[in-house]
DNA sequence: ATATCAAATGCAAATAGTTGCATTAGCAAG
DNA sequence: CTTGCTAATGCAACTATTTGCATTTGATAT
């Protein structure tokens, strides 16, 4: 089974439909191997298929990140950056307010917590971010505006 | 010495320059006592005095921010609202899902992680935001839309 | 193959927030 | 009080993202 065919599978697994769009996504995000963000996304399947909208484009990429298939993530200048998620939980990212690396954090401060400290709140979702400088920008710190090739 | 004087020689001490602007933003944070969002204060300055445009607000929510003078929170429906730090120092923050309430966490999960798992990273920034049902929203999750008077 | 129905899409308008650039206004020095 | 410099402002255009609503389409039952 192709990689494709797995992500399709369990897309439908979670009653989501197979649509023409997806496809291209998934596709697109195979091909990149690293971070998209939804314009890149956005020109992968424009440049494909038929004609998209970005809200098409937006909406699904907030599906299949519910869904678990992707991980999102908010780089220093504020836009999002999605990857297909292989499948290695729950985690955290560290993203160069340079270079925008993004670097996966396997950590989550969330179940160390008692329920004091989270003065009864229920259902807690945790959102972690780490932004600083890689060990390759420390010469270099740029603060790129991401439109930058990296 | 008032409040807002005190506000305001702070805001002199960090080199910023104390605007018509600036005192009435700050007067109306004084005056409101809890969150704000940019359209709230935008409203606060255009009533009390001359017009003001969007734009030297949402830059003077930022300055004020990054001098330590306000806190900044992204509620869950993804709109930034502030306060005026009440010098607790460093802290993150608890927010409701659904009645959009905003409490302080005296906690931070950076100081007790070591370099290895930072990877190398430097001047790292946390950004720890947890986001759950409070304990009067128990019953009653409503995820408002934050349009409500709250 | 065809009908059916909800989920997905396209479109257009709206949202929060940002930015470049020309103008204005604090504040300090003369 | 006037001058000068820089930070702050207004304006208009732009960004990323969201939303309501009418239409289309994928999966399922016939």
């Amino acid at each position: 089974m192709t990689a494709l065919a797995g992500l399709e599978q369990f897309l439908i697994s979670k009653g989501c439909k197979l649509t023409r769009s997806r496809r291209i996504i998934l596709q697109g995000l195979l091909d990149n191997e690293g971070w998209s963000n939804a314009r890149e996304i956005y020109a992968y399947v424009q440049a494909r298929v038929h004609k998209i909208n970005f809200s098409t484009i937006y909406r699904n990429l907030d599906a299949l990140t519910s869904i678990g298939l992707l991980c999102r993530v908010e780089r220093a200048d504020a836009v999002n950056y999605y990857t297909l998620n292989q499948a290695s939980g729950h985690h955290h990212h560290l993203i160069c307010k340079s270079c925008h690396k993004i670097c996966q954090l396997d950590f989550c401060p969330l179940p160390q917590m008692d329920p004091e400290t989270l003065q009864n709140f229920t259902e807690v979702e945790c959102r972690f971010d780490l932004y600083g400088f890689c060990h390759e920008c420390q010469e270099n710190k740029k603060y790129t505006d991401g439109n930058g090739s990296d």
